[in-house]
DNA sequence: ATCATTTGACCGCG
DNA sequence: CGCGGTCAAATGAT
């Protein structure tokens, strides 16, 4: 199967993805520049194409060869409030970090080893009887299991369903040694999938089960959780927060994770960091909003290049961005598109705005 | 029939 | 050369 390739090689294609889209909304706002759109409406526009190269960068300095490549990007992402300095004035190729950027990407391979890699210890509580650790909240498959030398169990990598959601994070799950009801859990990679709860059975953890079975909306299935996890993952440890650099989507539930160490192969991506500010948590009062704009886990799965027309995620994509992880001005989502005057011809519709109503494809 | 998991083989790295 | 990660065919579950 063709799940689980090359991770480097699959950030790379979020990396390409977040290009075309961006290229693609920059085609839109010159298709719409002569027609009557409003100023604002191609200022969502722009918010969009500028998130997509600021997330095409954030790829290349996270995954790609920092030594290489944070000169640029990083001098340039690393100015908060002022994205627009990545793209800014018109500059020869030499001198644009993003060609530099892609230029070095491609000159250089990626290297495993600078994947963002964290690990933690989740207690399976004994009365739990779990033979698995818990659910973290996002879709694994499991596809391979390995003997390690000097360790009593087995240990089990998981990848997400990236070709499903382009996703690129892997996990791997390891019991403790000493205490069996203790799992090691090392994560590789950033997430870009949203934290869902499948409708199936989970591949990994029983425990799945009783957490799908209460929510009969498509919306139920996903939100509560997610807000736990947003809460209580931001909640867990502050201090760790503040002092690892923090902002990944721990999700403590209900099993109690003990440990969060923080491997900090990439300490200076900002723009990865700021995405995950605590911040950023969302109140009970506007979850939904929140939720979309300010998932931890932006969905970044862009369905190949169509003129004229976007996947959901795409643009479901698009709203978060513009909302995420950057200073921009906060882009309401639940406002009507004919205030601000878009085309009939542009391609959004509301199922898009809300990308939660609909089930992930199978 | 479809999808997820298992498991032996293969490959890259140290 | 050994270890660990990944692949992919076989197997199991639904």
């Amino acid at each position: 199967m063709e799940f689980n390739g090359d991770s480097s090689s699959c950030e790379q294609g979020s990396l390409v993805r977040e290009l075309i889209k961006g290229m693609e909304l920059t085609r839109q706002l010159k298709a719409h520049m002569g027609l009557e759109v409003s100023d604002e409406a191609k200022g969502i526009l722009v918010e969009g194409i500028l998130s997509s190269y600021e997330k095409a960068l954030s790829l290349l300095n996270l995954g790609g060869s920092m030594e290489q490549s944070q000169q640029h990007v990083v001098a340039s992402t690393n100015v908060p409030g002022s994205p627009i300095s990545v793209i800014g004035s018109p500059k020869s190729e030499d001198q644009n970090p993003v060609f530099n950027a892609l230029q070095e990407a491609m000159d250089f391979p990626r290297n495993r080893k600078m994947m963002t890699t964290w690990t933690e210890q989740v207690n399976a509580s004994s009365e739990d009887g779990l033979e698995a650790p818990p659910d973290d909240g996002y879709s694994w498959r499991k596809y391979g299991q390995k003997d390690i030398l000097g360790a009593k169990y087995p240990r089990s990598a998981l990848c997400t369903y990236r070709n499903l959601q382009g996703c690129c994070a892997n996990k791997q799950v390891q019991r403790n040694d000493e205490d069996p009801s203790v799992f090691d859990i090392t994560y590789k990679g950033r997430h870009t999938c949203t934290p869902v709860q499948r409708s199936k059975s989970a591949p990994t953890s029983p425990e799945k089960h009783e957490e799908n079975k209460h929510h009969d909306h498509p919306m139920m299935q996903q939100q509560p959780n997610v807000l736990l996890n947003f809460q209580r993952g931001l909640s867990v440890d502050i201090q760790n927060v503040e002092s690892k650099g923090a902002g990944y989507p721990l999700s403590t539930r209900e099993y109690g994770y003990e440990n969060h160490t923080f491997t900090p192969s990439i300490m200076n991506d900002n723009n990865f960091f700021s995405n995950y500010s605590p911040s950023f948590i969302p109140s009970p009062a506007n979850s939904t909003s929140n939720y979309f704009s300010r998932s931890p886990c932006n969905v970044s799965t862009f369905g190949g290049v169509h003129s004229g027309q976007h996947s959901e995620s795409d643009i479901a994509e698009m709203i978060s961005a513009a909302t995420s992880g950057t200073n921009y001005p906060i882009i309401g989502i639940d406002f009507p598109l004919e205030q601000l005057g878009i085309n009939p011809s542009f391609p959004f519709d509301n199922q898009v705005f809300f990308p939660s109503f609909s089930q992930p494809k199978e």
